[in-house]
DNA sequence: TTGGACCTTGACATCATGGGAATGTCAATG
DNA sequence: CATTGACATTCCCATGATGTCAAGGTCCAA
C-alpha cells in the first residue's frame, strides 16, 4: 500500500503521515526501490490508532505515550488510565472556560435589544462600562 | 505613556500591541522623536477593549468588526448582537465537541480497572477493538 | 558619564495542518 | 515505445496568537 491508499484507509492525510514520521511519532515506513513508502496492514492499524486519539483530543505527547503503552504488552492499565484521566481533566477545564465565556456573552446578548439604535450593552461591556450588567448581581 | 506602561495598564503585552499594529487591527501609535510609541488614555481604552474581547474568545476578525462598530456612533446594535450571537453559536459548538470527547473518554476510563494488568478498554478502543464498550448500546 | 531599565526591529519557535513547486515513478493507452 | 495522468518524493512557506532572543538605540538617575 502506498501513502495515498494508506491515507484513505486510515483517515490520516498523506501530509500528516509524513509529518508524524518526521517528528518521530511513527517509525520510518518501509520503502520500495524507487523510494515510495510502503504500508502494511499493521501500519494502517497504527495510523488509525493515532487518528482516533486525535479525534479524542489527545495532544501529540499524550499520543506518543499511548502509542508506547499500546505496543508494550506488559504495560499496566493504570498507566493508560492515568493518561486518559489527565486528558479528561484538561477537557473539563477547557469546557468550563468556554462555558463561562458563552454564558457571559449570552447574558450580554440577551440584554441587547438588537435594533436600529446604537445603544448596546455588549459594546459597553467590552469598553469596560458594562459592570452594571454582568458584574453586579 | 510608552509601550511598557500601556501594556501594564491594558493587560495586552507589548509584543501583542506591536503585533496588533502590524496586522492593522490598531492604527499605528504616535511616536516620539526617538521613535518610541506613545499611548494616550484613549489608546489604553482601545487596548482594554481588545483585551476584553479576547478574554471572551472572539476571533481577531470578529474583534476587528467589533472595534469598527464600537467606533461608529451611528451603528445599529443589531449588528453587534449578530457578531456576539455568532460567537455564542461557535462556543456552543466547540463546547458540544469537547463534551462529546470528554464523555467518550470518561466512559472508557471508567471501564478501565486501572490496575497492574495489561488489559485496557481505553487502548482497545483506540485500536478500534473497543466497539463492544462504547458503540454498542 | 555610566549603568540599568526601557525601547526599537527582526528573526525564530510553537502546534497541527495545508498548499504549492520542482521533480521522479508507475501504469495504462495510443 | 512514447506519451499522459495520477501518483510519489522533498523542501519551503503559511496559518494565529504568543513568546523568546538578539543587537542596537534611548532615557533617566546617581
Amino acid at each position: 500500500m502506498n501513502i495515498g491508499e494508506a491515507a484513505r484507509a486510515s483517515g490520516v492525510s498523506a501530509k500528516m503521515i509524513r509529518h508524524y514520521e518526521h517528528i518521530g511519532l511513527l517509525r520510518p515506513a518501509a520503502r520500495t526501490e524507487a523510494g515510495y513508502r510502503v504500508f502494511s496492514a499493521a501500519d494502517i492499524h497504527l495510523l488509525r490508532f493515532v487518528r482516533r486519539a486525535r479525534d479524542l483530543g489527545f495532544s501529540m505527547p499524550q499520543i506518543a505515550r499511548l502509542l508506547a503503552l499500546w505496543q508494550d504488552r506488559s504495560r499496566a492499565s493504570a498507566e493508560v488510565k492515568r493518561v486518559a484521566s489527565e486528558h479528561v481533566a484538561e477537557l473539563d477545564q477547557k469546557i468550563a472556560e468556554l462555558t463561562a465565556m458563552r454564558d457571559a456573552l449570552a447574558t450580554l446578548a440577551d440584554a441587547c435589544c438588537g435594533d436600529q439604535r446604537p445603544d448596546c450593552p455588549i459594546l459597553a461591556d467590552l469598553a469596560g462600562e458594562g459592570a452594571a450588567i454582568v458584574e453586579r448581581p
